[in-house]
DNA sequence: GTATTTTACTTGTAAAAAGCAAGTGATGTG
DNA sequence: CACATCACTTGCTTTTTACAAGTAAAATAC
């Protein structure tokens, strides 16, 4: 029995994950800091997919809290915030890109690059490294 | 531009996933049918997580009217049915072990067997077919 | 054949969360 | 200094979740 109360629901590995970054907000910002090259508040905001901003704003927090993304002053202009995956975050990118295999297989009007998807299935290390170097440090 | 309201959210591979099975109760379900040889809605409900009755059943609804899981009569028993995972729901295994290898290193407190993560990083296709092999048809 | 139990829900309501629109404050620019 | 940019906060409404009680179909006991 757990206390469904507490907030990081530890032992069950399928529950802690939900804990941590488990509503669509949050992998919906996880991907577009892993895929997207997004990185600024705004950015997530104009992403285009109808989120409000106090909704933003609570989900980045919690994520921030659950050490998944970091957040920063943009050095060149102080009135706004870098957000940056951790390591932490980084390393949930064989769950999204076993997400992506799979949408792909369901879903009739996906949007996904059929190279992307034949070097995610042919050589997927190699894809991971190149997406990794892409990643902002 | 999305529509947020509609129930498919089609084009992106993680938007759609949201859609299909992305909030917490969805993905402790699955996880029952797929790891914990739970196939009863009263298995569900005392599973210990806490669920409501109403939001199990909704949860259910939601799976089998997106193709995840099946729901027929129990031939044994005609007071109660048997729930399994579809081809379609099946094929979330690589996703929930990814999440389940991820969460074993960041979960302090994680109920995971070592063995099953031993197995899981040195024999990954190995371990999915032991626990395919283990799923009810 | 009837009463009771089992199983899977439904219903009504309260609490919590999500969403909307407007507003605020820190920082930057002209 | 006025205005723009950026990241939120606030107050309120709507939706979802959760709680507790109730219902109906099927099985079981007698």
């Amino acid at each position: 029995m757990v206390d469904k109360n507490s907030k990081t629901w530890s032992g069950c590995p399928v529950r802690f994950g939900m804990s941590q970054f488990g509503d669509k907000w949050s992998f919906l910002i996880i991907r577009d800091l892993m895929f997207k090259g997004r990185q600024y508040y705004h950015e997530f905001m104009d992403a285009g997919e109808g989120i409000s901003t106090n909704i933003l704003a609570n989900r980045l927090a919690d994520l921030e809290s659950n050490g998944i993304i970091n957040k920063s002053k943009d050095p060149a202009k102080g009135s706004r915030f870098i957000y940056t995956l951790t390591k932490k975050g980084i390393e949930l990118m064989p769950m999204m890109l076993a997400m992506m295999d799979w949408a792909e297989k369901y879903d009739n009007e996906t949007e996904v690059p059929a190279d992307f998807i034949n070097k995610l299935r042919s050589e997927p290390d190699k894809l991971q490294q190149e997406l990794l170097k892409n990643l902002p440090t």
